[in-house]
DNA sequence: TTAATATTTAGCTTATCATCTAAATATAAG
DNA sequence: CTTATATTTAGATGATAAGCTAAATATTAA
């Protein structure tokens, strides 16, 4: 949770996990869409991963990643308890 | 947006916004909770409050933190977003 | 005005993090 | 088996951040 947490706490991978809400995509696919080098990439989408926030699969040449929706929403769900009414 | 998700990137911090869930309270009254010094934890204070999560108003001798559920609101609408049908 | 209490600001240190380049690994194709 | 492509790993660097102590500020009370 708390990986989470820190994982989301970084603009580059929130767009990461814009993209691959849209749809899955190879780590160099998610790489063409930011000016930072692969390998920095490369480094954000294992943060994702340990976080559990998304899944990856190798697909002969490629390593598609995918969204994991099962962490965002226990993240939400500490949201939740957070708004419930006040004092409770 | 992005202040508030780092803010919330912070262990200490999040608990801080859930002790302020329950009630307002003073600056060394949050400080009591945590084995950190007072000058760290205002640090932490002064976070939140640049991202808007909690605010605060001088009472006397002591400044009354409360927490502010509408940026929570926010970074909730950004999971929600999120949680969508993947693909929309 | 002086002393006590509450909180913050300043300055420093150490650890974490985002980024880079270069090199390594893995798969596919000629 | 050699080359090309895709991705990661290694190692380094500069920036950000969390923590501390000491000092400053603000309020209250004597």
């Amino acid at each position: 949770m708390n990986d989470a947490f820190k994982a989301l706490s970084d603009p580059t991978r929130r767009k990461i996990l814009q993209l691959l809400k849209e749809k899955d995509l190879s780590a160099g696919d998610i790489a063409d869409q930011f000016d930072i080098s692969k390998p920095s990439i490369s480094h954000h989408l294992n943060i994702l991963k340990q976080a559990r926030l998304v899944q990856d699969e190798r697909q002969g040449q490629n390593i598609i990643y995918s969204i994991n929706l099962t962490v965002m929403q226990e993240a939400m769900g500490w949201f939740l308890g957070m708004i419930g009414t006040k004092g409770d």
